[in-house]
DNA sequence: CTGAAAGCGCTTACAG
DNA sequence: CTGAAAGCGCTTACAG
């Protein structure tokens, strides 16, 4: 089904029918033409070919979302955030990296090749540091490492980790065990270094061995296990991990090793996800707002394909939410 | 950068460059040609235009996924596998459906622009009773409806469900209410109508009531807070989810209304995600391999795209995994 | 083994 | 307001 086809349907030719069908026909197609092509669309129902659409026009309608593999829930969020904002103008096409890996740079070169409208890049790696030049525009979340650039959207973790600092203190803790994730992502690393920073200005400390897990509860429950002597020996009495995912596998090693929570061990991570409200016992937790980020990415897109003039982009806001865990 | 500029740098023509980049030039380009072309194609970063490839080809290399929203973590699985089948020759991209909606044969048509290898859909709605005619290959999964059709991979749901039944009447249990998910998908309701039957044979009955919720913890939670004094007056000693995520808003639920689990109600669900080893308490659940699903439907398309000879599919196995909840 | 040319289906100046 | 034509970047018969 071509265009072709349909002009001929139409008893008109191609051109009209391209200008009909985008809705570029004001002026240039009579309103009684207009009409025929249109039932003709319908009749046979044509759907323009977005590849040969692409190559015309330079590029097409579609945006690409890379983002890191899908087993933290917290992504769906943002996601969603972003179809949200995306609406039906663009069409959002999701690439996943392999399991356990960032987006890099390169797939940014592979997908030039698909034309697409706009790039959203999702928890980038470190080659993102300076953002290629590419023929479209792109937009980086969770990409705290890539602050010289104007377009990456962050969160602003300072209000809740110092708020979870200091109810760390308030609870009598002096010693903190950390268990971060195993992808080097640069969130990830800032998580880290703002909550020792926190804690140390408390008068706390953070343990400083170097503990990574998969972002899986398996992952996680595997490095307790293996860690979890170790952390109470040089006297932690709380673990912070770096996402929800990571705290409910210290949950069950604990539980399993007959440790209590939060008595023996107190428990708090990064995320908040929905399930965090259920587990036992309920997680205290940095409230991420995962589809408010992917939102303000997706509008900055947006703005971006618009040709508007883009604001500096604010850093979101997260809150500690409050727990038994802790 | 376009192969008649790396044609030029190799002082040869986009003929050669085309057979050289797509592995074709064999008994066609020379050895030293070739070279001087890969080594063009590695100075100047060249890539492969897919739009204009696509087009001139018929199709590209992208491998469509049509999923339903993904906040249950289930999909996050499914499409792990399916990622890990694909490899790198086929290049995967996700479309996901609005919250709350199930892919339809509408958007189907839609990608039939983007000219994909192959297209994946996952928990269809009705509108896939029959497929539609497609210049490529589909492969339907977590679509019972479709069984007339030989390209859909399914769950034998039946062991697991059946175990279920007998565990429930073992505990003593006559009446047992359900919990749906309001997406209306097939996979779904055959949940529900299988849990049904096993559970009348054991001379036990389902409250025929139609609650239903969106498949998050927070739906969940709403629609147990609107049913579970009904539920109980109704005689119901346990409630079955048709997913994990609903089952832990049953929990949540129930342990803000002072129900204990499992000594007033009991529950379980479909999916056993990785976290419910770790809910309060610990939930019995029948396990659905996503991982593995998202394997064999993957299997099977590039099976499909490669011409070889198609088995029939075999169902997926199913087990119910026992836990404190139940 | 090498290269010029047609054609994929569209969009968009351009001429009528 | 309508239509013929060039061109997007590639692939693939085809001729040399």
């Amino acid at each position: 089904m071509t265009a072709a086809m349909v002009a001929a349907h139409a008893e008109t030719n191609v051109s009209s029918v391209s200008l009909v069908v985008n809705g570029k026909h004001r002026g240039r197609v009579s309103e009684q033409l207009a009409a025929r092509i249109r039932d003709a669309v319908d009749e046979l129902g044509y759907v323009v070919d977005h590849s040969a659409s692409a190559l015309a026009r330079g590029h097409g309608d579609l945006v690409i979302l890379l983002a890191p593999d899908l087993s933290n829930p917290f992504f769906a969020e943002v996601i969603a955030g972003v179809q949200d904002t995306l609406g039906d103008r663009y069409q959002l096409m999701l690439s996943v990296t392999e399991r356990g890996e960032q987006p890099c740079v390169d797939s940014l070169r592979r997908f030039n090749g698909l034309r697409p409208a706009g790039v959203l890049v999702d928890a980038p790696d470190e080659t993102f540091a300076a953002v290629p030049a590419a023929e479209h525009p792109v937009v980086l979340f969770d990409a705290p490492d890539s602050a010289a650039d104007l377009n990456a959207l962050n969160y602003d973790y300072a209000p809740a980790i110092r708020s979870l600092a200091a109810l760390l203190a308030e609870r009598g803790h002096r010693t903190v065990a950390y268990l971060d994730g195993s992808t080097r992502s640069a969130t990830f690393a800032l998580r880290r270094a703002m909550l020792a920073e926190a804690v140390t200005s408390h008068g706390l400390h953070l343990l400083d061995d170097d503990v990574r897990a998969d972002v899986t509860v398996s992952g996680a429950s595997a490095a307790t296990r293996a860690n979890l002597a170790r952390w109470r020996e040089g006297g932690a009495t709380a673990v912070i991990a770096a996402a929800d995912t990571l705290a409910y596998g210290v949950l069950a090693e604990a539980h399993r090793a007959g440790v209590r929570i939060p008595e023996d061990l107190a428990v708090a991570s990064f995320d908040d996800l929905p399930s965090s409200a259920v587990t036992a016992p309920a997680l205290t937790s940095i409230a991420l707002p995962g589809a408010a980020l992917g939102r303000a990415a997706a509008e900055r897109l947006v703005a971006m394909l618009d040709e508007r003039p883009l604001p500096t982009p604010t850093p979101l806001e997260t809150v500690l939410v409050r727990r038994a865990s802790l």
